[in-house]
This record gives C-alpha cells, structure tokens and sequence, in this order.
DNA sequence: ACAATTAGTCAGAAAATCATGACCACCCAA
DNA sequence: TTGGGTGGTCATGATTTTCTGACTAATTGT
C-alpha cells in the first residue's frame, strides 16, 4: 500500500491497487448483493481467515468504499455496507467483466 | 500470481491482480501513447529497475496484452506494443479514471 | 581499441502481503 | 456454568513481490 512515484504517476494505479488485495474483489461482490457481516463473509469465502478478512474490510472502510455498522439488535452484530463511493466502483468492475468476454 | 479460489471466484479478480503490479499500470499508460522500448522505460519510470519491468513485460506479453518486436533496423531494437487484447483494456482504464472524479 | 547503448539474466536480499493459532470480550441459550 | 455464536486482535511465520548489483552479449560510435 506504499505509493510514491512522481513524474510518471498512472491515475488509475493508485485505485488499481486499491481494489486488488486477495479477497478486496471478493468481498465487493458479497456486499453488492447487501450487507455483509463478519463471520458469515469467513465462512463464505472459502479459504479465507479473520486477519486478512479483518485487514480487507478496515482497508476499504478506510478508503471510504465501505461503511461499518454496528446492529444493536437482536444477536448485536457489525454490518458492512456498500457506501456511496464504493457504488462509483460498479462500473469498474463492469468494465473488467466486458473486456474479459473480449479478450 | 497464484488464483485458486473455487466457490466464491469474482470474474474480475484475476484481471485485477493481472492489472496490478506495481509497474504494469505505467507501461500500459506509456504503451498508450505508441511503441515503447526497454531502456527508454526503464528511463522514464522513475524508481524502476530492469529486472520488474522485465518481468512485468513478460507477463504483459505471456497475457497477450503486450506484442513484443526485434526490430533489425538502425540501431538493432526492441518495442513493445500494445496488441489488440491490450486494447480491449482501455475501457478498464477510462473507467476507473471515471471513478476517481467522481469518488 | 575503448566506451556506450541496446536488452536483458541471475542470485540474493529486502519488503510487502497473506496465513496460522492463540487469545479476548461480549452475549445468549441450555 | 459451560458451550457456542458474535467480531475481532496479536505475534509470528510463510509466501509473494520487488529491488539491488553483478554480469552477459551484440552493436555502434570515437
């Protein structure tokens, strides 16, 4: 997650990285189809574990992509939702699903 | 460079990782803009050094993204250039460039 | 003949990313 | 009161990615 590069910088490498993490891309299409929680995205992304689940979600709600709400009903649970810039990413990976039917 | 996941597998996420070296988004920028060479890259991606751009193109090429030319003229070269898989990636690019204004 | 430019490779080290297992605190039901 | 579910953290280790410096080899310029 380190960045420095001057002269020649690529807008889009910044956010490239941003989404690439092992299980970031994963994780987005979960929370596309609603709110995602903690346990249930571990035990559906097969492989996976709470350190790097942990570190993936702080980073995209870090970068603001999404928001985590604590649910103080019924079983008190956290809820990850998409926010409002992480919908501005839909049409990226649309994007990526088209070229890959072209390619 | 490693891709196993089965049950949960996002279409995008291979391409992402394909996409995200550290130096990948900058060649593919600069191959934009016509042919490129080794060397003058090498030059003008600032804290680069041969042997990840070697890689990095490697890989571009074996993606079939990159087409790589021995050109036996003048001064005996090599240019790499963007194939027509490669275009079908520009999309990607627009669109996360896109997103960035509007994020 | 000597230096520079072309385009790399190779071994090894450093840095970044990802995974493992132990542990924690809270809540709820039997 | 003990066992399972909630959602994590922490230290450590393994794996992957990236960088460094030495080296090669053909070609061209002085």
């Amino acid at each position: 997650m380190t960045t420095q590069n001057t002269s020649t910088e690529c807008p889009a490498s910044r956010l490239l990285k941003q989404l690439s993490g092992k299980w970031k891309p994963q994780i987005f299409l979960q929370v596309l189809n609603g709110p995602v929680r903690f346990n249930q995205l571990l035990r559906d992304l097969e492989g996976s574990n709470k350190q790097s689940l942990s570190t993936a979600l702080r980073e995209m709600e870090e970068l603001g992509f999404l928001q985590r709400h604590i649910i103080s009903e019924k079983p008190l649970h956290v809820e990850y939702h998409l926010s409002e810039s992480g919908h501005q990413l839909i049409p990226i990976f649309r994007s990526i699903e088209d070229a890959l039917k072209a390619i």
